[in-house]
DNA sequence: CCCCTAACGACAACTCGTTGTCAAATGTGA
DNA sequence: TCACATTTGACAACGAGTTGTCGTTAGGGG
């Protein structure tokens, strides 16, 4: 055996760190010029696989973080003319979020560019390591996200 | 083919994303007790893996983040007593850091914790899926932390 | 030997995420 | 219908990271 599988996890962990700062850093740096940042970046996309409004606790649900966070953003995505308001029929006080033509064509811009990076940085590797640290990636995600399913803690 | 190249990146990028809220989330929960979070505890790892005193600069190097965040970090675990300045020969205002007899502990503690709680992790997935998932996830960090070798931007 | 650059610590300001609290709106069960 | 728990937005405080500036220290080339 090469090393226990602990130590396989610790470091995977650890590039999951460095990633993500890595992937925000350049993330910033691809849609600089947009008005856009990471977060802001993340909340369009929320809206735009949506393809229908979405109230601000939806978009938290969808992205995996806090409504807090999600609402910070969105009111700055306001003043900014690339999200709009709507009337929720459900909720009075809870008003749906909807991308502006400004906004799908930020965020059009914003894909391409990622799609053409995306293709860079991709190259070389395989359709199956892809696919596999996918598909492993995910299972490690859901074991996360409901804290430990068997065993005593 | 199921789905493009493009897609597949984009995907992973985002569990990436989440992945690295839930680790330091759990993270945190594990070494909670400990006087210790998870960035504590990662500053506490670049020393004991080093095996030797360190300045906050390479500490910084190690770590992938910058000197600042690691200066604020030092000076904390600085006051809890589980680092201890050392003279640095040389360079009069940029001491040495290292481990203390408690930090050592700690750190023992936390890493027993941790190796427990991989090996639930883990389970059930192969070890061809492991190392094929830190291949791919330090490849696409080499490429990111090197702006991308080739083509014109 | 002196000057200039690079590296360092301290400090402040900022981003993005978290938690917690408060008040208003919603939904549910007796 | 009314009481109560849940959901929501606004706000504040905090954690962890970033950048930038300032003054000091180290190191190298004229």
């Amino acid at each position: 055996m090469t090393r226990s599988r602990e130590k396989v996890l610790a470091d995977i962990m650890v590039l999951i760190f460095r990633l993500n700062g890595r992937l925000l850093e350049q993330g910033d740096r691809l849609v600089a010029g947009l008005d856009l940042t990471s977060a802001r970046w993340q909340v369009l996309g929320a809206l735009a696989l949506a393809g229908r409004a979405l109230s601000a606790p939806q978009i938290a649900e969808a992205m995996g973080i806090t409504r807090q966070g999600v609402q910070k953003q969105l009111n700055l995505l306001l003043e900014e003319g690339v999200v709009e308001r709507r009337v929720n029929p459900s909720h009075e006080r809870s008003p749906l979020y909807a991308l502006t033509g400004l906004g799908e064509h930020r965020y059009a811009e914003a894909t391409r560019r990622c799609d053409d990076w995306a293709a860079v940085l991709g190259e070389g590797l395989s359709d199956e390591a892809l696919g596999m640290t996918e598909t492993t990636l995910s299972t490690l995600l859901a074991r996360l996200q409901h804290p430990v399913p068997p065993g005593p803690v």
